[in-house]
DNA sequence: CTGTTAGCGCATTCAG
DNA sequence: CTGAATGCGCTAACAG
């Protein structure tokens, strides 16, 4: 494979003048450039990457590290954030990296990947909260941002959906269409997202008088499974939510299933609701109210934010996006009467 | 960042030793070894990726490339088979690489991720048939693996499931249902697996002696949306299909949508089935009937053939998976009547 | 068993 | 404007 050494012969120069034709330097005679340019192009040669790491140029390559496999399984809205920041990053010559999925077998050290020189900076997806890796990565000074996930403990860049006023605003929904006997399914309570989700629930039902009732909420994982398992438990409360909010659609997805077996109608009967609005949300029967993810923004602003890391821009930033809220047919008005057998 | 040269100070032996050490090489006393081990420790040490490929021992990334955005998006199926492949490749050290979602833009130069030194080798989704770049990787001997997809016209390794089989068991479950007028809504037809779905649907249909009907063959493109509307299509056709067979569960979803939207009864009126067995398809209602593809087993296979080709092993070989056929809800038997209105 | 020399491909000095 | 020397961190081939 071609060097910049037999380019160099090639276009009989050094092979330091070729080395600036292709940095783009100033300073060389356009017919010199011209002549290097096309012994380029006929040997078809490209820079070697491993070369220019070893320079310490860095390695154009950016790590994702997701938390564990069930994480990506149950959200296919993942997927397109991933796909989303493909885009935006290759426009500037990076590479994305699947920075490994984390084992089970504890938090592995993710300061590795930038010690062997794997990857100039992390996107890391949902950590726990106080999650010792990242912590680390925060205490060695090492560029990486978040997505879903804060910590009042470490300063990092994160990038995040306003969960308060996700959640907030469909409970202001569901209270306007009279439901007072709200059930909840939380996702993976290790997440800060599932956290701050079950929190907004319980302080909104709180701030219009409603008490909290923990025999109306079910701590599911994001699953379909779980939001099978959630709907069934909460329906045979008694007395049962005439409204349940689901932490995400897949969950909600689970719930629509159960409520078909169970032969309880959605939303005659009872009211839910989901969260991120995956691409299926509106084609299941019937539509699911949802709060949409604004999935294009977040892709936009992780890469800024990683980029700016990686730049040397010291300041963290943190990007608050908003989400949009789709109603759709799972909703309806509370009815008088209780909640069926 | 400890190098080696800062290990071996502290270890006092030459940068040699630890090297030898570092890579398991035989021929050092245990005690120096222990010396260096701790060192080693102490310094969190870890060795440099980028000056290991440049002296030609290539760099442990393995990328994959999709065809385009919408391949991803509509495909939570493809997800999985990542994260089976990265789980499998991360035991033996080798990292993934989102090799960048090919652009819209005319294919671009595989082989240039390998002059970069970016990747040791490849592993391509679906590409066209005679894909120009899968041809000219062929073409300079370049290690990669194709899934979903093979070529009569270039020599390459991959792994696939049966269509033939898959689509043939469907093609005869229904008929078996008594189905007679069984409708088609294709996938992509750039993608091979879509050809192959499609040419075995009719060769099968002729096989019975049931002869091909263009009006009840709707060309989709795997997405919700196509599914909807090719549903929505066929229905409409006279006389209309009493079993229409879906390349994909994601469009038969759209199905399931359009069907509830038209007031057509599945399987009342007409028996649908899907494709792949994605996870949603047994929590949908009516839960899809559909040919399940066993990716655990092509994650494997997939690690096993691309770690072959990177040995040097030279012989290309293929896989072909059988697919499992998943009974549930969705089809029945077809009525002496005719069809909806 | 251990150390020395050389070179992978490139970019940053510094000289011409 | 161009070239020569030097080193990034590591390993392979040879010496001791």
């Amino acid at each position: 494979m071609a060097s910049q050494q037999d380019v160099a012969k090639r276009a009989r120069v050094s092979f330091m003048t070729v080395s600036r034709v292709v940095n783009n330097h100033p300073g060389v005679k356009s017919e010199t450039r011209e002549r290097v340019l096309s012994a380029i192009r006929e040997l078809a040669y490209y820079p070697n990457a491993a070369a220019r790491t070893l320079n310490g140029r860095g390695t154009r390559n950016i790590g994702m590290i997701f938390p564990h496999k069930e994480f990506v399984l149950s959200r296919p809205f993942f997927i397109e954030l991933c796909v989303e920041l493909e885009s935006h990053l290759s426009d500037t010559g990076y590479h994305l990296f699947l920075g490994s999925v984390r084992k089970e077998t504890g938090s592995l050290d993710l300061t590795v990947l930038f010690k062997e020189r794997k990857v100039d900076g992390l996107v890391i997806f949902a950590p726990e909260r106080d999650d010792e890796s990242v912590k680390r990565l925060a205490a060695e000074g090492l560029p990486f941002i978040v997505v879903h996930g804060r910590s009042d403990a470490v300063e990092y860049s994160y990038v995040d959906i306003d969960n308060e006023r996700g959640v907030s605003r469909i409970m202001r929904y569901l209270f306007d269409l009279g439901h007072r006997r709200i059930g909840f399914v939380s996702g993976n309570m290790e997440e800060v997202n599932a956290q701050d989700r079950s929190a907004c629930y319980r302080r909104e039902l709180e701030a219009v008088g409603v008490g909290f009732d923990e025999r109306i909420v079910h701590t599911g994982d994001w699953s379909l499974e779980s939001g099978y398992e959630g709907f069934r438990a909460l329906v045979g409360r008694a007395p049962a939510p005439s409204a349940i909010v689901f932490s995400n659609d897949q969950m909600a997805l689970g719930a629509i299933k159960a409520a078909h077996d169970l032969g309880v109608s959605i939303p005659g009967d009872v009211s839910i609701t989901g969260y991120d609005d995956i691409k299926y949300a509106s084609f299941v029967v019937p539509a699911l109210t949802t709060m949409r993810q604004p999935l294009d923004r977040v892709g936009e602003a992780v890469a800024t934010l990683i980029l700016e890391r990686l730049d040397g821009r010291s300041e963290c930033r943190r990007v608050i996006l908003e989400p949009e809220f789709k109603i759709r047919d799972s909703c309806g008005p509370a009815r008088a009467g209780g909640s069926p057998p």
